[in-house]
DNA sequence: CGATTTTATTGACATTTGTCAACATCCTTC
DNA sequence: GAAGGATGTTGACAAATGTCAATAAAATCG
């Protein structure tokens, strides 16, 4: 069940298997079904998630019920809803399984407290955190400088993975286009 | 000299006098003038900054010679090349001060080094990294979800010092959009 | 202070993207 | 495997934004 979690952490940073051993204990599993909602907007996220199989989405609903995905979270990795989740403030993000998934919960309060049960953790957090920040710069210059098709043809070349994957209304909305300018773009070339 | 660098890190951390002396003193000191280019696309960014006055910017050129600005940088604030310097790699980005300006500069090696010589460093960082990560899925989310129209109502809202003190050429590729359209943007309303 | 350069505004028009609607297709779920 | 719902495609049109050009206004620098 940690074997993926294990993996992760291994191949970061210097851990003996008893570290690893109470480090995932803190984590619960939890199986999700096909578009189950774990987080819901306006409430606070008290979980850290970490995706051992399936897929996670962190999205937003404007008022006329418009859906935009803020991040994808694949297997393998760490995700929530950031801005919620360390603040422990009401989120903007909803969050759901697109796919039926196994999920591993790690609580606010036992994230506060990794880096005491795991000297390594600090410094692998931060290097998590450093690369996540360096991802959304890269998104956020995607956005400022590149057409719709740009930023798609980007994508693909990137996670193409994602794109196989995902229904193509998920892609448009992470790539904040219309699902119909989406669609035409791939039929145009 | 240092005071704004004092100041920014007494108001975050526990420090003793001399810890903060030893710390400011791996920070050079630079005047810039207006529109100076500290760093050019293509090649390594070697140093972190903190502005003690004036304004950073950090923005992206591409081919036809068209500017995007990816972040601002007012006066007590770190800034830098993010990706660039973090993994010593060659910018996509310059940056220039746009302003007649007073820098502190910290070198690469040295901002490894902070670690071990202020113990509450290590700490300050992360929640540094933690807040300017938020920032930039907030700028995604309104890249995603938001007109240039409402855009340029948040910035205002957020931002108005920096509205009024910096072009409107500059606020324009900031939000990702045309200096016309937001010369529009402000007669419309 | 005045000359020169930079920045801002405005109009006309092109392009991109969004919206709505109709229909087709796929996919879940019983 | 059939029914119903979700997802994908396409067309016609609307709205938002970009581009180019002309001009005005403002800021810089000697």
């Amino acid at each position: 069940m940690y074997q993926a979690l294990k993996n992760y952490l291994a191949k970061h940073i210097e851990i003996t298997d008893e570290e690893l051993t109470s480090f995932c204990s803190k984590f619960k599993s939890k199986i999700t079904k096909r578009n189950e909602v774990l987080l819901k907007g306006g409430s606070i996220c008290r979980h850290m998630f970490f995706v051992n199989k399936g897929c996670l989405r962190v999205y937003l609903v404007d008022k006329e019920g418009r859906e935009s995905t803020r991040f994808l979270v694949p297997e393998g990795r760490f995700g929530t809803a950031f801005p919620s989740f360390i603040l422990q403030e009401p989120s903007q993000a909803y969050i759901q399984s697109i796919e039926p998934s196994e999920i591993l919960l790690l609580t606010y309060l036992d994230f506060r407290e990794l880096p005491n049960i795991l000297p390594g953790w600090e410094k692998l957090y931060r290097i998590n955190l450093e690369h996540d920040y360096i991802a959304s710069i890269k998104r956020i210059e995607s956005l400022i400088t590149m057409s719709a098709k740009e930023r798609y043809e980007l994508l693909m070349k990137n996670n193409p993975e994602l794109i196989q994957r995902l229904p193509s209304k998920i892609i448009a909305d992470y790539l904040g286009i219309s699902q119909e300018t989406l669609s035409r773009l791939k039929s145009k070339k």
